[in-house]
DNA sequence: CGCACACTTGAGTAATGTCAAAGAGTGTGG
DNA sequence: CCACACTCTTTGACATTACTCAAGTGTGCG
């Protein structure tokens, strides 16, 4: 099976080398589900899959529409969200680059998505997904582990948002950065931000102006400087994980 | 291979009528996990299953342990929580019959869970318990569902810990029980919390005092009453209601 | 009966939110 | 290339919600 599946690989690859599959080519495909697919196996996924590109300020998934579709982030920043009916916003995270996207198999969207800056994804027919599980297990497996680890994030982000002062949340917040960074292949120490305060704020369940207050005080505190618009140097990155003592 | 299941049931419960089944009589079966096996395998469950009960108070599973048990609440009320350093406490939800607690396929427990009440419930080895998804794809497809509705509740808690007020938070809170005992069989009306106002007020990231004032307030303005301890009559549900729009 | 423990209530405080305005940065069109 | 308009960010003054500390009142259990 596995030497069959070789040969299939070579054959398909000589056969369509000017045409590179998305799948097989896509960067960030170790960092997610796809990777539960055998390369000779790819092409089934490529099948059903459509690139898409999202403007900035882009909402490409509506709370309570149909959950028609499960996207992929390939590159750029997305920030998943739910409204409550008088405006008040709450961010339930952010995606980069190998999140998923649409994971719980429910019949309709449970929050909306955004599009933070330029984004790249792969959107897949829910349908069609769903009709794949059963062929390739292995996904299955996948999508049960990517569900643990956001489980996990989601109480984390419980903890953060019941208990944490504005302090703690912020600097959380930019170590928890830093470190999604570093363990996709980026830099840890000047933190990227492709979000806005307002943005920060809503993730972390405070104001725009508390949040801004706060980033002055750190940076007044010596732990981070803030040189260009969206990036944070985190001068003192052992002192700032002591604000966190343990996450 | 139905018709020999049904065969199998039959030899089996001939067999051992006197000494039934844990899980085939279990009345939680239906609201859980095992629901996803057929009667005929059921024997294949019980047989990794260990019946426990567990006192009020006694902490049964704590945060970083090695994650070598899964459970299934059967009866009575669990807390599931994370500490901080310094002792703050978050409770990201509680458990009922029906719930299962271990979803997380890390290697380690990502929260601690005490019994609120006498608790009785289902354990199963973890490593046998995997074993089993392999023969019963089944399983595997109802804990991603289930892995979903506790995402989603996740969420909506998210919201309610970074955007709503007190009010707003003790009301969602009382709405919820309302509606799970409802789910589940119980009656709606007359909520029974079988918790105490602290444990509330780690849900819901407030403190004891703010929950207390807060009942009274809701008491003052009508919605509620509070004749026994432990029960709270919704007497005005609609009105409750209208304070959660559309939640 | 008495001791915990849980709950309520009060008074004062601190942290964060609100409102307002000014400064900085960014992009667009003239 | 500059000027304008826009948004984002920061800062200040003030308001308010929820927290802290403290005391008192049940309530259940040994």
């Amino acid at each position: 099976m596995k030497s069959a599946c070789a040969q299939q690989v070579q054959s398909l690859s000589s056969g369509k080398e000017l045409l590179p599959e998305p799948c097989a080519a896509c960067a960030a495909r170790v960092l997610s589900v796809c990777d539960a697919i055998d390369d000779c196996d790819l092409d089934r996924l490529a099948a059903i899959t459509s690139v898409q590109d999202i403007a900035r300020h882009q909402i490409f998934v509506t709370e309570g529409d149909p959950a028609d579709h499960l996207f992929n982030v390939t590159d750029g920043t997305v920030k998943v969200y739910k409204l409550l009916p008088d405006g008040r916003q709450q961010i339930t995270g952010f995606l980069f680059a190998g999140d998923f996207l649409g994971l719980s198999f429910l019949e309709r969207y449970g929050c909306s998505a955004e599009a933070v800056t330029r984004v790249r994804c792969c959107r897949f027919p829910r349908k069609q997904f769903a009709a794949m599980l059963t062929d390739f297990p292995g996904i299955e497996r996948r999508l049960l582990g990517i569900a643990s680890n956001e489980l996990a994030a989601a109480q984390d982000h419980m903890v953060l948002l019941g208990r944490k002062t504005a302090r703690e949340r912020v600097s959380t917040f930019l170590l928890m950065l830093s470190r999604r960074a570093a363990r996709s292949g980026g830099t840890a120490d000047p933190v990227i931000l492709p979000m806005t305060r307002t943005d920060i704020a809503d993730y972390l369940g405070l104001t725009v102006e508390t949040v801004s207050r706060t980033f002055t005080q750190l940076k007044k505190d010596g732990f981070i400087e803030l040189r260009e618009a969206g990036v944070v140097h985190l001068s003192n990155l052992p002192a700032l994980e002591d604000l966190n003592e343990g996450f």
